[in-house]
RNA sequence: CGGGAGAUGUCAGAGUGGUCGAAUGUGCCGGUCUUGAAAACCGGUGAGGGUAAUACCUCCGGGAGUUCGAAUCUCCCUCUCCCGGCCA
């Protein structure tokens, strides 16, 4: 959630930081009277109560002298009956309030770049040059098929669309590329966690799926649960409503978890391949730290991920997003974008992003910064996708009849 | 899923209608003492909102109710623990 009473403060420059991610400033400045009715409303309220709680204590006071409290009684239930409308005056405006403030998305850094989409994003540096090929490089669902790897129609009959098998050394390579992520984070000083693959909807709204994305998301029925979209729900909101100390901090962790999306406003999208799957395997790195720190931390995350490609041999490139394609919880975001031969493109493998102070707000993680309480950043990042990485190594590594050669990193893994 | 017990500050644990945001112990921070540390002693120490700062408001798992007044009484929900069933 943004700061809403910096939003109030300075209402231009935070409506001009908006408009780069594509927010007008007609629906902040209902978000900016919605808080200052609240604060009204609240005021008023508070008012009354002292009264009435001045008067019970007063009430107290007279029993005990034996004194008539005929009289105190009568403005004490007129000052109830007027509390009644006051309450539900502020509360109104509370959940009025929130509807709009929860759906408000971050603001985005300085430095972001100014853009409507991923057109706009900005190559920051490719690693590793492209191999040439002798002969036309296959995609990966042809190579898939080749090998016996990937089984999409048994996939889609134990669930539907959306839904594949990995078989044989196919699976094996998932395996291996998840120990082999988490053995890297693990030696970059993240600490492995192993986390519930549902939450509930408190932890979702405060990473920020929840209340906009409830469509993004598959609910358990009847349940206040749902599927995780990405670890960096349950690694994030490990520390929901919590004050840490600074010796705890920084706080890095990473964790194996599969990813549950439902893909909503992608049908028709990547439907050929394992490139988007309503379930899929990733390794994500989660840190929690003080402001000052974020910064730093993010280059390291950044890096860690592009090490890890880097050792696996797979030619990537640096993007960083501009405003109008960073995410809804994001102040600045790198993706990650590996090589893809067989479809002669980079895509998508790795997101890293600073939410700043944006999740803490949401989810109440603070740490004491002396005598106050101060919100901490968080930040998170893929490192890796794994199905993903499959496909990249598949389409990188593959030879002329199809085979594919395992990359030297994992060959002890497997 | 059935039976029983419970949910209070970092933790432990009092509190059964007002003067309780809450005893006491513990932890933590600061100080005295000490060559240093420990011990002992003294002081401080929950969260959110509000204010220039005070006032003031809210919070004793969550919600609703009774009452002039609720941590305390009633109802519902959730969670935890113990016993039984089922089960990886």
């Amino acid at each position: 959630m943004i700061d809403l009473k910096y939003l109030q403060k300075n209402f231009d420059e935070a409506s001009t930081k908006l408009l780069k991610k594509g927010v007008d400033t007609q629906t902040l400045e209902t978000l900016k009277e919605l808080f200052s009715t609240l604060k009204e409303a609240n005021a008023e309220f508070e008012e009354a109560k002292a009264e009435q709680n001045k008067m019970s204590k007063l009430f107290g006071t007279y029993m005990r002298e034996k004194k008539d409290v005929g009289e105190l009684k009568v403005q004490i239930d007129a000052k109830k009956e007027q509390l009644v409308g006051l309450q539900s005056t502020a509360r109104q405006a509370e959940e009025a309030l929130q509807n709009v403030a929860l759906a408000m998305p971050n603001f985005p850094d300085e430095s972001v770049p100014n853009g409507a989409d991923e057109d706009d994003n900005i190559e920051l540096r490719k690693v590793l040059e492209p191999r040439s090929f002798d002969f036309e490089p296959k995609e990966h669902w042809a190579l898939a098929e080749i090998n016996g790897w990937i089984d999409f129609e048994r996939g889609v009959k134990l669930a539907k669309s959306r839904f594949a098998v990995l078989r044989g050394d196919a699976a094996r390579m998932e395996r291996a590329l998840i120990n082999f992520f988490l053995d890297v984070n693990r030696k970059r000083g993240f600490e492995e966690v192993c986390v519930p693959f549902i939450n509930n909807a408190k932890m979702l709204q405060g990473t920020g799926q929840l209340p906009k994305f409830e469509d993004d998301l598959f609910k358990v029925e009847g349940e206040d649960l749902y599927l995780i979209p990405t670890a960096e729900v349950p690694l994030t909101n490990l520390y929901n409503d919590e004050i840490l100390t600074t010796k705890e901090l920084p706080i890095l962790l990473t964790g194996y978890t599969p990813c549950f999306r439902k893909e909503a406003g992608s049908a028709g999208r990547d439907t050929r391949g394992m490139i988007r799957q309503h379930q899929f395997d990733k390794v994500e790195m989660v840190a929690i730290v003080e402001p000052s720190k974020s910064e730093e931390i993010f280059e390291m995350m950044v890096e860690n991920a592009s090490d890890i490609l880097t050792q696996l041999g797979l030619p990537h490139r640096v993007v960083e997003l501009c405003g109008g394609d960073l995410g809804f919880s994001a102040a600045s975001t790198i993706d990650l974008e590996v090589w893809l031969p067989g479809q002669d493109k980079y895509r998508e493998i790795s997101s890293i992003s600073n939410t700043r102070d944006f999740q803490a707000r949401r989810a109440k993680i603070r740490y004491k910064d002396g005598k106050k309480n101060v919100l901490v950043h968080t930040l998170n990042g893929s490192a890796l996708a794994v199905g993903r990485t499959l496909v990249a190594i598949m389409e990188n590594y593959q030879n002329e009849d199809g085979s594919i050669t395992i990359p030297e990193v994992l060959k002890k893994y497997m």
